[in-house]
DNA sequence: ACTTGCATGTAAGTCGTTACATGATTGT
DNA sequence: ACAATCATGTAACGACTTACATGCAAGT
């Protein structure tokens, strides 16, 4: 999964790993995210694969490697994409939560709903202002479509959890 | 996480891991799911940590290994409960291939789009049917809350993704 | 007789994170 | 001088999953 994140990136140009996770935070971040422990690591074994050449490079008077993606690269990361696609799992441990709330006092259930209201509004304006951001300069449409659905879901989870806690709050 | 959810389903009353496990699937499986390699193992440590203890019962002419939690169990339990939550990321790897769509033909993009979009309303409509089934018997308010949130999430993916179907029919 | 379901468990492997370790460059 | 950021990498650990291994009981 986090390799054909990588060859992904290396699509449009060759780049460092370091590099690669600066644009992670900017773009996929708030779905997928990957730790530079295991990027570096991940290169090692597509090098190997074939998916992808290493060149070392002097730049900013430091040694960088810089990888590019190769042709059988290209085909696997394609071949990847055409692929089935099926359903993931939803893992939230709120939900987790929700699903024993009967456990827990209603005042209690309130304060865990308003907080996860406030941090899914908080979710909704950062994305929404990445956006902004990234509509400045000349984005991909689908890199912006998917922000556009991570928005969209956020608002919509914010709004299910509003009605919900207006159902608690009768209760009291 | 996975040792929060044995402790939750234990408490309302003593469980084999195999009965939890078909509890799951039954419930909390479309966002939470585990299998029995894990759960055996997990027991073995919740009992070390004295969370739960286990009776050796012969039913059905069987030797089983019956669970259940105790008093500080309940307190851990209950606590990790009114712990703070916060948002967990969407690991979604349709999101992902959407991301890198413009790698792929317009047809391909469709046919991907077309068969999740037919998975996302099967998921509805089986969460639907499970709560028809649950609503005879007398189930936990907030199980049935989760269940609704299954269903809307997947309505709400499903309108999202028929929606940019459309706009990319017309791109055709 | 045979298959399915009940019931438990271990071992190997995957996938990933955090912490550790190092060191150069850039800005204050 | 000092902190922050750039840049790479490894080691330890965690949280699982799949496959393997076993065996009884119930239904067909």
């Amino acid at each position: 999964m986090q390799d054909k994140i990588l060859l992904g990136f290396l699509m449009d140009g060759e780049k460092t790993g370091y590099e690669i996770k600066k644009l992670m935070e900017n773009s996929t971040s708030f779905f997928f995210n990957t730790s530079l422990g295991s990027i570096y690591p991940a290169f090692g074994k597509l090098e190997k694969m074939g998916y992808v050449k290493m060149d070392q490079v002097i730049g900013d008077g430091r040694v960088k490697k810089r990888y590019s993606i190769t042709q059988e690269g290209r085909k696997h990361f394609r071949e990847w994409l055409a692929e089935n696609v099926s359903l993931s799992k939803i893992r939230d441990d709120v939900l987790l939560k929700m699903f024993f709330f009967s456990e827990l006092s209603v005042e209690k259930r309130c304060e865990q709903i308003c907080s996860y209201i406030d941090q899914l509004k908080k979710q909704a304006d950062t994305l929404t202002a990445l956006k902004e951001k990234l509509m400045q300069y000349d984005v991909d449409k689908y890199m912006l479509k998917t922000l556009d659905y991570g928005i969209d879901y956020y608002l919509f989870t914010h709004d299910w959890y509003k009605r919900l806690l207006e159902t608690l709050e009768d209760e009291k």
